[in-house]
DNA sequence: CCGCATCCAAAATGATACTG
DNA sequence: CAGTATCATTTTGGATGCGG
């Protein structure tokens, strides 16, 4: 419970949280670092709850989104020290994309995104249209701090 | 801690976290709905957090965002129902914006995520270069979840 | 000053085909 | 299989203006 809403005789004058953050300057809020642009969340939740690794496989998970884009990201993720690439074999050349502990440390931020549209958007991400919460879905996971 | 991580014996059978989540309609994973745009997390942010309610204050809290995103965003926002428009007053016109029930939801994950960057970006966010951690602040909020 | 619209340039992304 | 190359489309940035 966030105890920064408004009570019925709170002012305006209310206690400004952590003035002493340059929020402005987070990579992420300000999509200024890759997990601020399109698609990067839904690849790293792809190899970070999925499992899969390669770069065809992680591609065809996620509709819409093309070769040219997802290999761009992959690479801005590798030189942002979310992942690591391991070259398996050359010619056919097979990579394998796995996270680093940075990578796994945006787990949480992909646990409270879910949180969050479990919630308001049900529909869109079941198709039972059954009510569920995250302990159901991810029961030997503690989250998302 | 995660459970889901590699294990010395585990194998890539492990299970495969949420298969019943469609988790590529998530809106905000997608990019699809307005918190996965550009500026959307700084601007709710500055609303939540800071309280800071009128239009060109919030602008000027966001050192590059112009006007023209601004009105954009907040009425995409508007629209998503995560914020509110309070008309105060007419000519000149004083608008001020404030969170909904679901806006309100939405600060866990910018929590989850300023977790992830003071951890990662210290110097990004703090002048101080000295360590600190969420709880020290935000000590009277509990968070993410 | 206030919130917001218009115009145009620049950047990011989409579609499709192709390569080692 | 894992990327590239090219071009069309969408989204965003920047300057400017405008009625209240």
């Amino acid at each position: 419970m966030y105890t920064m809403q408004k009570k019925a005789q709170a002012t305006t004058s209310d206690r400004v949280p952590a003035p002493e953050v340059n929020f402005q300057t987070c990579p992420f809020l300000a999509s200024t670092g890759v997990l601020g642009k399109k698609w990067t969340l839904l690849i790293l939740w792809v190899i970070a709850l999925l499992r899969i690794k390669r770069f065809n496989q992680i591609r065809r998970s996620i509709p819409g989104l093309t070769s040219r884009v997802l290999v761009m990201r992959l690479h801005e993720l590798e030189k942002s020290g979310h992942i690591e690439a391991l070259i398996v074999k050359e010619s056919p050349r097979v990579v394998e994309w796995t996270l680093t502990e940075k990578g796994t440390d945006t787990i949480p931020i992909l646990m409270s995104i879910m949180n969050f549209t479990i919630k308001w958007y049900p529909d869109e991400v079941f198709g039972d249209n059954k009510s569920h919460t995250m302990n159901e879905l991810f029961p030997e996971t503690e989250y998302p701090r």
